[in-house]
DNA sequence: TTGTAAGCGTTATCAA
DNA sequence: TTGATAACGCTTACAA
């Protein structure tokens, strides 16, 4: 049409709307509304004229308009809470948002994204998106074992979806009473997988999860099976939900095996290679060391990896290495890292499909994306004698 | 106010709007739209006034009546274009983004993002948006050398800033005359750092780029100092901008110091672990193998270091390798990954700046971020005689 | 089945 | 310095 360049850059072409195609189609605005949403009221012949007549002119729905006269915005929101500087080497974060925006985009709805440096300004931006109705609904990503988050949102009645699951799943108790231990504990004896728990962990916000407990029974599973006494879990963050539920899952498991907690046991981090070097340091260094440690990302496996290559220590020879979360990180090394691997763009397809439940008016529920599996490779083994 | 739980849920806190604070402050709408918007035409008392009972109630505007009104959306869209799977290990996105969010959240702007499969996709996405009217811009990520991107933008006539660079920046030739080496090229003389080019370099969008004709330059120098003469660059998609400009510098470089062609030359990937370690591979297995090699991210650096020790090959005793881009995954490998370090959320806020700018009405221009340093750590180092 | 008209919350143009 | 009033593009009663 118009020359590209300055000239188009100047003065862009004119966007068509619905009252130029109610005078092109020679009908009603009212009638190209109706026809163009799928609502009854017009009949089947103006609905063809009306739809090809949009389609020629190339006609979208301004936004806007839409958005103002009481129908949604059309848009999602998802806030991303790190400093800077800790924005690392993470494959997750891309993997969920490309899975949520397959499932999003398909509706044409857009995500708002943004990264923040702490969970206040999270939480002022909720409230500037609610009051400014830029989005429809959010997801909640990092829940934390006190999170004021779903709280606001219930406040402001801005739908969400908390996207990582609740500190405390069901019937998970919070913390084992001390010297009991749980061979008996329903907590990760049978979750139903992927169906919704009977009992809303959280009582605000519907909540889409992946089931720590249990992935962490299977790491265990593995290592006891090659014959592992002396396992750490080297955790990230300990405000993290999902934090919380990996450590206490280790606890358990650690009991119902009867095996000595001082000899397995969590240390949080705060996920960085750094300190994932240090804390592997540190264990390296104690009077009996542990054959085998689960990191709680692939970062932090691979530079523990480093340290102990660093140390003479032979993985898996002398050394176990467990990664949760897999990457092209855990294959590129040597020896390649055993990794937990989940499907993250179907969790995050998971995440969205709730997000648009909650917005058609269903009801509040606790989803459970699909267990993962352990993929074995190189860096676990049967430990040394003694 | 409301209790918190269900009932918040059903029936959400109904949002100030103007009419409130008119009917609050005793004073007609328009003046709430002067006073609040910093135009003249009240008085400062009323100002003042209309200003307090907007904080009290937690005004903020509806975003959608003001895009209606002519304004703008307040968001700006960021398009990826990159196959589910290939969203590997990368650091650069998510930093890039805190960037450019960083200075569009100071302006109460949000950003669009998503995910798509392919580059047709992103142009029906900018469509959309712009008949949508959902965005006031948009960043044009991983430019290509045939990009139809910036054409239809500017035929849109939605304001965009390419980020990452032209394929021929400024004085660049697109491709030397083959026999003839370039001692004088101008090329890669003096480059204004940080100064916008005398023309832009692509006629239709204003352009953020990185000298990567100068950073490969920097790379030579060190490499060639330490004595390599055998040196290949495994790069990136072929298709993109950079690895154009990469691989141009390459040459030029190359020819400047009377070096080998057929021993200083680059090879291209898609970036992934796997054919980075394949093309290392390869080289190895040469009579006359590379006794360094230039990666374009940091995977495949971490990939070709591994395929390295695999082989028993030292690094850098008979191999060095430096890393393009640095991260986490360079320190923690052994030896650690000498690399070339930019500041990417330095750029992101470049660009998002300059968009700021165009849409402000600023001039069409090429904005050059920050020259990147090589940071010298263990993988680099003299090579072998012979 | 169709068209008319009101309203969504702003901004912008007028008179007063 | 103010206050009506008309856009903006769409949805949706309600009337024809």
């Amino acid at each position: 049409m118009t020359a590209p360049g300055e000239a188009a850059r100047r003065k862009p072409a004119r966007r068509p709307t619905i009252k130029d195609i109610a005078r092109r189609a020679g009908v009603s605005e009212s009638a190209v509304s109706f026809a163009l949403n799928d609502r009854p009221g017009v009949s089947q012949d103006t609905r063809a004229r009306v739809r090809r007549v949009a389609e020629e002119l190339g006609w979208q729905a301004n936004s806007a308009a839409r958005a103002l006269s009481g129908e949604r915005a059309g848009a999602m929101g998802l806030v991303l809470a790190r400093p800077a500087q800790t924005l690392g080497v993470e494959s997750f974060f891309l993997q969920l948002v490309s899975g949520i925006q397959e499932v999003l985009s398909a509706r044409q709805i857009a995500l708002l994204f943004q990264v923040v440096e702490d969970l206040d300004t999270e939480c002022a931006l909720y409230r500037r998106w609610w009051a400014e109705r830029r989005v429809d609904g959010v997801l909640v990503v990092d829940p934390r074992t006190d999170d004021p988050r779903p709280e606001l949102l219930a406040a402001l009645g801005l739908p969400a979806v908390v996207v990582g699951g609740p500190a405390a799943p069901g019937p998970d108790p919070a913390e084992p009473s001390a010297g009991e231990p749980s061979a008996t504990e329903p907590a990760t004896a049978e979750p139903s997988a992927t169906e919704p728990a009977a009992t809303p962990p959280h009582p605000l916000l519907s909540t889409v999860w992946a089931d720590d407990a249990k992935a962490m029974a299977r790491i265990l599973d593995h290592l006891y099976g090659l014959g592992h006494r002396r396992i750490v879990h080297i955790a990230g963050l300990p405000g993290l939900a999902h934090t919380a539920r990996r450590i206490q899952s280790l606890r358990t498991e650690a009991d119902r095996r009867g095996l000595d907690r001082r000899q397995v046991h969590s240390v949080t981090t705060d996920y960085s290679d750094a300190e994932g070097a240090e804390a592997t340091r540190r264990l390296l260094d104690a009077a009996r060391p542990p054959t085998a440690i689960v990191y709680d990302n692939d970062v932090m496996a691979v530079a523990g990896a480093s340290v102990a290559a660093e140390r003479g220590i032979p993985v898996p020879g002398a050394l176990s290495i467990v990664a949760w979360d897999d990457s092209a990180l855990c294959r590129v090394t040597h020896p390649r890292l055993t990794a937990l691997v989940r499907d993250t763009p179907g969790f995050g397809r998971l995440a969205a499909q709730e997000l648009l439940a909650v917005l058609d008016g269903g009801p509040l529920r606790t989803v459970q994306g699909e267990l993962p599996h352990l993929e074995a490779r190189e860096s676990t083994a049967t430990p040394p004698p003694g």
